[in-house]
RNA sequence: CGGGGCGUAGCGCAGUCCGGUAGCGCGCACGGUUCGGGUCCGUGAGGUCGGCGGUUCAAAUCCGCCCGCCCCGACCA
């Protein structure tokens, strides 16, 4: 491709709208544009990428039995509705009438087409196990896109859906996917690492999270250095800290006057934070049918914990939570800033597991102004749940191992969820086992984002000049640079790789070599050829990798040679930084 | 949805406080110049100042409503 023929131009200045580096180099290199808020055009060199991802992509998922298919992006909300997630999903999912008013929805996922074709086509267990997987656009209307192509609302995904006769069957396609997402992620030279995860709305009964860790990223993750674990902050267990066990002491009334925090209270009455107990209110929303009921929840950790929403929702079998108001909070009989579940009404009480072995805590009096000490689970309320419902931190110790643990922000760049028969028991996908009785289908899902891994590549892979991409992923093999004066033997050199099948970005522009250096260092392919009257002295051009500071000089005649080369160097040394990740880790 | 910021030429910005009919840099076009790290000189094209309404002799500027984009939080595969 000869850049005066390249659909987009480089931009010197920052847009304003990029504050993180992943976006910022994307759209001053001409990978990508915004048209709105979380929805962008990929121009060729960003297009030219993601199809080398998707290849490899491709490659990794018809390696372990993968067929390829292509499901529509328009759904009729008939299925979504046999699910329920047409009821469940709230203002993430797309939604329209089409002519004759009937719902239509735009697909976020492809769970329901999936089962709608299995429940058509799949009838006897010889039909099974089988693995489909499309790359195809997909709607989330997310209430807050950021970072360029880190968090957007339409994307595109590679989502594979493995269909099995039984949970043996799910559980080694699931392994299969384990190890081929890290495969693609290291062909990508994208460094990752698999949490366990929330199954979300997603359902099922197991889900891995595939992890780049970056401060751009917005998940918190739990790791353990010492023996590996790893787990999302919305299920990351921990060990917590018993209390001393003691006497239960008789309840006692005390004056705090304007003590609502549990850090003033702690304070006022000089007993350490852990010696109290935090309540929280929620409203959980419960699906029933089509419709979904509201209860009230009256959560209570230890006073130096917090809540985690995810663990309470998953607790509760909620679907949604959200904070209770005020006038909501008092309708129980509690009072913000002094509550308690003693002498509550109407209420769900949901206590963290570390609280029955939490004696004599300082709780709310459910009156203004006053607390209570020696407040007891058990003997001065009762629990309807008893859970781990407390979110871990830095410094939280391992629940394997007891070390303690640290914490990094990452980037969610693929999922794999065992969903067991959520789907196939809703949208009645059967078939009949050797025996002639009728099973489930058993089903996974599986998806990578194909502009989240480019944008995650691009956000590992750069300096202050531009990106410096894999060549796995690199829109183009080299770069060709011809400077002025060297417009034949440039052409010539262009014309003779491309020939040889290297893909090449020829700068034939008439424009000054800082300006061709500067945007080649933008656009970030990893080699770059210069050809100018200086080199042409001895019959050589000059070849340079992008992530080292040296260029050698090679003779014309031996350009394809070196050029092949220095090419698989680049494929080797990604290679060589594949490492193999246990599953059960 | 809550908090904050922004919206003026393709991009980056000044002008807005204090009303008088729009400017700078880059980019773009043309001419010349230069040619190994965003050359230099000249000429030129390009703007409903996000939109609607109001105040005023007069609005980019003041007031109201709305829209859009970005950041933080809530939320989310």
């Amino acid at each position: 491709m000869r850049m005066t023929n390249l659909f987009s131009v480089t931009l010197r200045d920052r847009p304003s709208e990029a504050d993180t580096p992943s976006h910022e180099l994307l759209l001053r290199a001409g990978y990508i544009r915004q048209l709105a808020a979380g929805i962008f055009s990929y121009l060729p060199l960003a297009k030219r990428a993601l199809t080398k991802i998707e290849d490899i992509m491709r490659e990794e998922m018809n390696a372990i039995g993968g067929q390829e298919i292509t499901m529509p992006v328009v759904h009729p909300a008939d299925i979504w509705k046999e699910t329920k997630r047409w009821y469940q999903v709230g203002s993430e999912m797309g939604r329209f009438q089409d002519k004759s008013d009937r719902d239509m929805v735009l697909a976020m996922t492809h769970e329901e087409v999936v089962a709608d074709l299995v429940r058509k086509e799949v009838h006897s267990y010889r039909q099974l196990p089988m693995l489909i997987y499309h790359i195809q656009t997909k709607w989330r209307d997310d209430p807050r896109p950021r970072a360029g192509l880190i968090r957007v609302r339409e994307f595109t995904m590679k989502d594979s859906y493995s269909l099995d006769a039984d949970l043996e069957g799910l559980d080694k396609q699931y392994r299969a996917h384990y190890q081929a997402y890290f495969n693609i992620f290291h062909r990508c030279g994208l460094p990752v690492i698999a949490v366990k995860s929330d199954v979300g709305m997603m359902g099922g009964s197991l889900a891995h999270e595939f992890m780049y860790l970056t401060p751009v990223g917005e998940d918190t993750l739990l790791l353990c250095d010492a023996c590996g674990y790893a787990a999302n902050r919305q299920i990351a267990r921990f060990l917590k800290p018993k209390a001393e066990p003691e006497k239960l002491k008789a309840i006692e009334k005390v004056a705090t006057p304007e003590m609502t925090t549990i850090e003033d209270l702690a304070t006022f009455l000089e007993v350490p934070k852990s010696r109290t107990a935090k309540a929280v209110f929620m409203i959980g929303l419960f699906p029933e049918g089509t419709e979904k009921v509201e209860k009230f929840i009256f959560a209570i950790v230890r006073g130096d914990m917090d809540i985690n929403e995810t663990k309470l929702a998953n607790a509760v079998k909620a679907s949604e939570l959200r904070p209770a108001t005020n006038e909501e909070i008092k309708a129980v009989g509690a009072v913000p800033g002094y509550a308690s579940p003693v002498s509550i009404k109407d209420a769900m009480v949901v206590v963290d597991d570390l609280i029955p072995d939490s004696p004599n805590l300082v709780a709310g009096a459910n009156e203004e102004g006053f607390h209570l000490r020696n407040v007891n689970a058990g003997r001065d309320y009762e629990a309807d749940i008893i859970a781990d419902i407390a979110t871990a931190d830095e410094g939280s110790h391992c629940p394997e191992c007891s070390e303690s643990m640290r914490t990094s922000r990452g980037v969610e760049v693929g999922n794999i969820f065992k969903l067991g028969t959520r789907y196939s028991v809703d949208m009645g996908c059967t078939f009949l086992d050797q025996d002639g009785k009728e099973q489930h289908v058993v089903m996974g899902s599986y998806g990578i984002g194909s502009g989240r891994l480019l944008a995650s590549v691009a956000e590992q892979y750069r300096d202050e000049q531009g990106l410096i991409l894999p060549i796995s992923v690199s829109p183009y093999d080299v770069h060709l640079v011809g400077l002025k004066g060297a417009e034949d033997a440039s052409e010539k050199l262009y014309s003779d790789l491309v020939e040889a099948g290297v893909e090449v970005l020829f700068d034939d522009r008439a424009e000054s070599p800082g300006v061709k250096f500067a945007d080649a260092d933008l656009i970030g392919i990893p080699l770059r050829l210069t050809v100018s009257n200086r080199t042409l002295k001895e019959g050589s051009f000059e070849i340079k990798r992008r992530d080292q500071s040296e260029a050698a000089v090679v003779k014309l005649d031996a350009a394809l040679e070196t050029v092949r080369e220095v090419l698989q160097d680049l494929i080797d040394e990604i290679v060589e930084g594949v490492i193999e990740v246990p599953y059960d880790n």
